[in-house]
Parts: C-alpha cells; structure tokens; sequence
DNA sequence: TATATTTGTTTGTTTTTGCAAATATATCCC
DNA sequence: GGGATATATTTGCAAAAACAAACAAATATA
C-alpha cells in the first residue's frame, strides 16, 4: 500500500470514528506504530488532525474539509482556469448544475463566494464545498459512487426530470474526432446526459490532458453543446471540428 | 478511550450537571478515582473548573466559553449509547434511513463499519461518514439547510414518495405529554413526518435532555411509533404513557 | 549501481495508570 | 466539644503504555 493511499486511509478512520488509537490504526493497516505515528504527525502538519497521546483526533474545524484534501488533484492549476472561465458565464438568478467531476468542483469554489445564484450538484466534495460557503444548492439525490464520489442511479434521474437549470458545467474523461465526448462509466454517463438534456444550455469542461482520449462510452453529440472552456488551444482539426458544430470554444490562459 | 477523549467527557458531564461526584465518574468511564482526580486537576490547572470535596463543579466564568466548543457535541455519550442500541435492531439486508440529527449521525457512524445494509441519509455529515466507509448509501436529494445541515424540500418530498426504507431513526427536540413527539422547524418536521411515514418501521432516538421538552411543531402520534430508544429512564407517569400506546421502549445503559 | 526515501527495530525516556499506605477532612454519637 | 468512624484526598511507588531518537533494513528512484 502506498503512502498517500494509507494517509488517506486513515483520514476516513477518524472521519468515522472521530477519534481513533494509534495501535488501532496500526493493526488495521498492519505496519509499524512508528509509521502511523510519523503519518499522524504529517496530517497533523497539513492541519487535518490533531495528535493527542495514545492515537489521533478529528479537528471539528477540518471534517469538512477532509473528503476534499483526500484527491490527489491532478492539473488543478488548468482545472481552476477552466472554473474561472466558467463562472464568467454565470449570470446573477441562474439555476447552475454541475456534475461530480474534479473540475465542476473547482467551479463550485469558484461559486461559493459569488451569491445570487442556485447550484445543483451531484457530486459529495461540491456539496460540502457549498455548505461552508453562504450559496444556496441542491443536492441531486442518488446512491453514492465511491469512484467518481457523486450520487447517480433511478433516485437521481426521478429528480432530474424534474429539474431545469440554466446551465449545467460538466467534465469528461475523452475528447476525440472518432469518439466525440466520452466518460468511463455508463452510469455517470447517463446522469451527465440527463443533467445535459434537461438544462438549457451546456458547457463543457475540458483540460488538455483530454484531448485525443477516447473513453468507454459517447455522452453527446458536439451539436448539443453550447460552448467548451478548455485550458490549451486543441490541435487544428480538432478546433475545425469543434467549431464547426456551432459551439463556443473558450480557452482559458 | 483516549485520555484526551476522557477528559472531555469529564468537561461535558460537568457542563451538564453543573457539579458531579468523582465516584460517578470513575464508574461511568471505568478507570480509577486516582485518575479521574488527576484529570480533574488538569482541568482546574487549565481554570475549566473547580475542584471541590468529592467531586468538581463547573466554573461560571469559563462555562460561556466551553458551551461553545463543546456543542457540537453535547451528550455525545449518551448519544453514542443510544446509537449503539439502535443498531442492534438492524438485520442484514435491511434498508435504513437517517434523519439528518446528530443522534441519527452517530447511528451512520455505528452502522459504518457494519455491512450488508444499504442507508438512506438526509444529512450533509452522515453522507461523509458513510463515504468515508465502505457502507452503501443513498443521499435523498434537496436544498440544504444550514441549520441542520441536511436536505429538505420539494426534492425531498419527491424522493420520499418513491423509496420504503425498513426502518427510519430519528430524533426530535423535544417530548412531553401534552404534545408528544416535537420538532423546532416546520419544513424538518415535515421531511421526518414523510420519511417515518414511508418507512415500515420508526424508531426515534431521544436523550434524556429532550424528555419534558414541548418544541414547535408535533411530528407524529405515538402510535405510529415502534420503538423508542432513550439513555436514561423516563418518569413514571411518561414511561406509562410510552408504554401505554404500544411502543417498545429501550433504555440504552 | 548509487542515492534517497521509507519503514522497521532497538533502546532509553517520559507519561500514564492503578494500587496501597498515609494523611486529611467530614460525620456521627455521646 | 471530643473521640471514633467513615470518607475523601494526597503521596510514593511500580507496572504498563506511549513516545522519541538513533540506527538498520528495505524499497524506490535516479
């Protein structure tokens, strides 16, 4: 097991628990006490815990927080451009959804200082982000997927008939010529469309580490899209294809 | 129990009962009255309280300040007694819905580490403790409320319509005889109502703090109710009023 | 292969805890 | 009030647990 994956670990033990052993920990994870003591005091350092004699404790302050700084972010630099972008689209009154993606998460950071709007989120990090912040949202209900950490299933597509945001953000794993825009898992797949096809205009959200990927399964076709927020210019035929549907295409400096 | 965590509860026992005897103490959290003098002099070292002959009492100036920080967890113990009752009534394969209390999240953190049941929540914390673990869960949707810090709404309400968990937990502010089970908020009240009444089974989960407490708004008649899970036994007159409309009523130790 | 990082082991120190004896304080009874 | 008695508190000590530091081994990385 990893390190990070460990520390990680641990994070959800005393999430749970609250407050939580040492030994305990170094039972359940079956390495040394010395280790668990070293990673205590890492988290300790990054202010997610508190060590206290004989094991660890959650700070109150923190528990929120500690879903969120468990990801590992990768291009969360790209990722907070492309939110920037994003929310320059939002106008005040606007219903907002967003998926339970990484980048849809930088946009919900983006938003919680903003006010005047409603956010619609399917995703548990998104949801504790709001909640510390002063934006009104809703939660799309759903059984929680552990992978992309979002609500999904027939609880959430009954909500989403219902539903008419403004505009929905939302990420995806590809962006090809072949495949257009694709996502991992049917399931997440089917409630961005539903999400999409209920809102009334549609943003993508794309870093460049996705261009030329192609996923396991189409989630639209290009012409639904009203614009795509992206952080590098794609290649020339991809720019061709993009805007020869008739989408906006924004690329975020 | 970590030394820290057992100071604590001495902190918060104090703060409840104002003054409390040192017996009573040891024997509640099973560790020597040596200790629990030892501890007691810390807490007075750190001006929390006043150590008197044959126990400690609270100290006026300090008590503004330690009700503060001690809120969120107030009656945790018995709290954590209650839960641990309540998830004895759980059988595998059940379904299990959470109102969006404290007491209801001790229950998710109880039922975290258990398995073999799926959990329906209305709260914000209960979602996070059980993502953190390995229990399958559903979020019932809607607009957050910071109070409660859980969903309600007409989002809600038409989840609810849709799903018949086994058994509903839930907690209340307040019960007494002349207005029997009470909650603070109207729009709370209402998601409890709908979830007890979709459900095949409720339990309502009430510390000791709540009994002789009339709040806003009645939730439901006592008949409705199947079992009522406390920490510490009601009066006579209440005890024969619980008993007298056919609820099981369970006193956690 | 060499270097850096992580993990485990050993050893010594500090802290915590329980026990018991000694001391202090309250209580009762006359 | 003056013991006698009971109860509470303090103190010293030893066992156990937790911790810190230094070093060795294993693993990963360049």
């Amino acid at each position: 097991m990893l390190p990070t994956e460990r520390r990680r670990v641990i994070l959800e033990q005393i999430l749970v628990a609250r407050t939580i052993p040492l030994k305990d920990l170094a039972h359940a994870l079956a390495v040394h006490e010395v280790t668990i003591r070293r990673d205590l005091s890492e988290l300790e350092r990054e202010g997610l815990i508190e060590v206290v004699r004989g094991g660890a404790r959650i700070l109150e302050q923190a528990q929120a927080d500690i879903a969120y700084e468990m990801r590992a972010n990768r291009e969360l630099l790209a990722k907070q451009a492309i939110a920037k972008e994003a929310i320059k689209l939002v106008q005040d009154g606007d219903t907002i959804a967003l998926d339970a993606s990484t980048t849809s998460l930088e946009v919900a950071r983006a938003l919680a200082n903003r006010g005047r709007v409603h956010v619609l989120v399917s995703g548990l990090e998104a949801a504790n982000v709001l909640a510390a912040s002063k934006t009104p949202f809703t939660v799309l209900g759903g059984t929680f997927n552990p992978v992309v950490r979002g609500f999904s299933g027939p609880i959430t597509e009954l909500v989403l008939g219902k539903l008419h945001p403004d505009k929905v953000f939302f990420s995806v794993k590809g962006l090809s010529l072949k495949a257009g825009l694709t996502d991992a898992s049917l399931i997440e797949a089917e409630v961005k469309t539903r999400l999409i096809k209920s809102s009334k205009s549609a943003i993508a959200l794309v870093d460049h580490s996705k261009f030329g990927v192609t996923a396991f399964t189409t989630i639209i076709d290009l012409q639904e899209l009203d614009s795509l927020i992206t952080d590098k210019d794609p290649d020339a035929s991809t720019r061709k294809w993009l805007l020869g549907s008739g989408l906006k295409l924004i690329v975020a400096k």
